[in-house]
DNA sequence: GTCCTTAGTTATCAGTCGATAACAACTATG
DNA sequence: CATAGTTGTTATCGACTGATAACTAAGGAC
């Protein structure tokens, strides 16, 4: 027999996932909530109701990333407990870069009330986890975070990752220096 | 006698003041002309009369923060050419925080077509000015922009700068170890 | 003073978007 | 089979927004 309902549960988490694409290109307010609902396949009213509203879908978006990518680097420090190896699992990361970007609009629209809060735990959840496990200083892992943001910005811009565009000069310099 | 009128060309480049401040706050789909119109108080139709779109004014605002960027670069390396100094030259920028949170609501939003050709310009120009004004190695650069990039995002997510939230614990940790 | 260019306004629209409400259909259970 | 709970839809609304059109008025040139 063939499965045509979904549980909430199931629906849930398509849809978050569908959010993360469709917000990973537009942002927070430059997608619409029947964006999502069609990339999942439902009604954009359905979507209201299962999230109660827009900022509730992209919170729960942004949160999502936000576990994922820190389940990766616990899975990365198990093995090797270094910023190298957290920086390594950073390949995994660039493979869903939409997961990336969409947290990097999550932090651009840290200037809304209703999401900031949300946003900036997120990012200490992120920051102190990676300290955690490497035991690495606070310089080091500065400069480990801001590499993955130039990282994350540069696939923003769709000058890394999958449909990046056809490459300029400049960007020739910027890539070779990256993490392989 | 009391000017009550302005040249065109004052006008636009006070719409551009204004418009920095704006898109700085909501980023370019989540600010509307008429905010814009506003903060310079004038009426929002005008402001599509001079600039012809949303689109169009907000290009100019990425394209005059990159060009002012460029501007103090330019001023700090006649003075010492070097990354750490263009690097002390951030202390002006992070004054102008708007400045620099407008150019990233611009590499964020460089998935739309219509944007992405002028924002990936702008960033490459930048790019290229310091490797020119430092003749540092692309790796020294790339660590350069990515702490430049970090301080950006920190900015939106206001913590660092003017409107800047009461500080956590893990803030603390992180911000000591920016350049002063 | 009159005229003409340029600065600026009000009125208005067509499209979009998030959200609500009412209804329909599937499925498990007894 | 009946019925109750859950999954999903269509219809619709009110608010918002970018853009257009038509009008108004300042101020320099002659």
């Amino acid at each position: 027999m063939v499965r045509t309902r979904l549980t909430a549960q199931e629906r849930h988490a398509q849809l978050v996932a569908a959010a993360v694409t469709a917000f990973a290109q537009g942002g927070y307010a430059g997608t619409t909530t029947d964006q999502v609902a069609r990339l999942a396949g439902v009604s954009q009213p359905y979507v209201i109701r299962i999230f109660g509203s827009k900022q509730e879908l992209f919170l729960a978006t942004v949160r999502h990333a936000g576990e994922r990518v820190q389940q990766i680097w616990r899975d990365a420090a198990a093995v090797d407990p270094t910023l190298s190896g957290l920086g390594k699992a950073y390949k995994q990361l660039l493979a869903e870069r939409d997961l990336l970007v969409v947290l990097l609009h999550g932090f651009a629209a840290a200037a809304d009330p209703g999401l900031g809060d949300a946003v900036r735990q997120c990012y200490g959840e992120q920051f102190t986890l990676v300290r955690e496990l490497t035991g690495a200083s606070a310089e080091e892992t500065r400069d480990f975070f801001a590499n993955g943001m130039l990282i994350t910005v540069l696939g923003a811009m769709r000058v890394l990752g999958p449909d990046a565009v056809p490459p300029q000069p400049w960007m020739a310099d910027l890539l070779d220096t990256l993490p392989r």
